[in-house]
DNA sequence: TGTACATCAGTGAACGCGCGTTCACTGATGTAC
DNA sequence: TGTACATCAGTGAACGCGCGTTCACTGATGTAC
């Protein structure tokens, strides 16, 4: 219930900053009722703004909805790369709050989350939202690269596989334990102890000690 | 363009297997637009019956989306029953089995894995469909026991942990590579290969050898 | 075997509603001189 | 500093459409006797 983010008195015949506001829209209808469970209507009246408004900015509603996914692409970059922090002190330690930032953004932006990944958005068919959608998996693979350079050097694993590897385990977590919503499934731990052990028994069976 | 599947003549006025129909209608639906992509009237018009006549079956929109659930379900725990094959000829090779079992499930019934995972149904809500979703975790379930017999007494992880993680694994390579729709990411391997090296690197890593 | 009746599973017409989209418009803002 | 004009970002009314849902109905099937 808010045509004013912040009530910042009542806004004039322009609006000032209509597409921002619509993105906020569009992540609180879908914390609400899912990604596909609103309208660009319900946008634009979540808004405060007439139903033709949105049409200024956007083509439909699919675009406001990459937008969102490609916005929420870009913030998960960015926090995985803080989580990482260049590796530092060492890379167990480091990998630990790389899978933490994941679990994290899964439950603190599950709108966000659901954009990306749920929407039936395709990544394929635009290429900005596929650089964003690149950039944050590229995050994983430069840790990976770390990990496999401390390996002796017989026997090192393709990095790109191991990134997979701990993109795969740390999502199929994050998709199944640690959503915000009803398709949460139980777990009798937390998912963050599930993930850590986890990737300790992953990281033995490679052969590093983290 | 079927109001009749098969084309068994035309009908009278009675269908004779509406419910069953109106799941056909649901999984093409769905795999033609996702899950949240059809309405109620669209699985009427698909089966080849009046607006109204759903309603004789299924409360709701959502309630035909639980039973469509509900059948994934068990279909897919028949499918990893079936996989598992008690474990023989031994437990490595059976454990691939099951992981081929899933992601085949992945990509081969995109409309009943959506509807399952993705469709926002909730498990929780509905007391028959949350007993059918955890026969199929049974399923990793009593493979990971057998898993875990096989190693030395000590320090033998709980079987719950090991069955979780092979789930989370390979929900997550199903998930983001083993799809059938436009959000499947790219991948420079099968997916299956994918998988099989993280079973066995996670397998090393809890000291057994498949 | 026939008949009466109950039940089941459909029909089709109707309704109110909200959506997507277009349109000519208009208020506000920016810019040239 | 003032004025004329272009551009931008909104309005609000309108439209056709399809959805969800209800309703009295009716054809088909099953059952009691």
């Amino acid at each position: 219930m808010s045509w004013k983010s912040g009530g910042r008195g009542p806004r004039g015949y322009h609006h000032g900053d209509l597409r921002e506001d619509l993105v906020r829209a569009a992540l609180e209808l879908i914390k609400e009722k899912g990604p596909g469970g609103f309208t660009f209507a319900d946008a634009a009246r979540w808004a405060g703004v007439s139903p033709a408004a949105p049409y200024r900015h956007y083509r439909d509603r699919d675009e406001l909805l990459g937008d969102v996914a490609k916005r929420g692409f870009g913030l998960f970059a960015g926090r995985l790369r803080e989580a990482w922090g260049d590796g530092k002190p060492n890379t167990g330690e480091a990998f630990r709050r790389l899978g933490k930032a994941y679990l994290d953004f899964a439950r603190n932006e599950p709108s966000y989350y659901a954009a990306m990944f749920e929407s039936g958005v395709s990544i394929a068919g635009d290429p900005e939202l596929r650089e964003m959608a690149d950039r944050s998996f590229q995050q994983l693979r430069d840790a990976a690269e770390v990990l496999v350079a401390k390996m002796p050097a017989q026997g090192r694993p393709p990095a790109l596989m191991v990134a997979l590897h701990i993109w795969s385990m740390t999502h199929g977590i994050a998709s199944l334990f640690a959503r915000a919503d009803a398709a949460r499934r139980p777990l009798p731990m937390s998912a963050e102890d599930l993930l850590e052990a986890q990737m300790l028994i992953y990281l033995k069976g490679l052969g590093v000690d983290a």
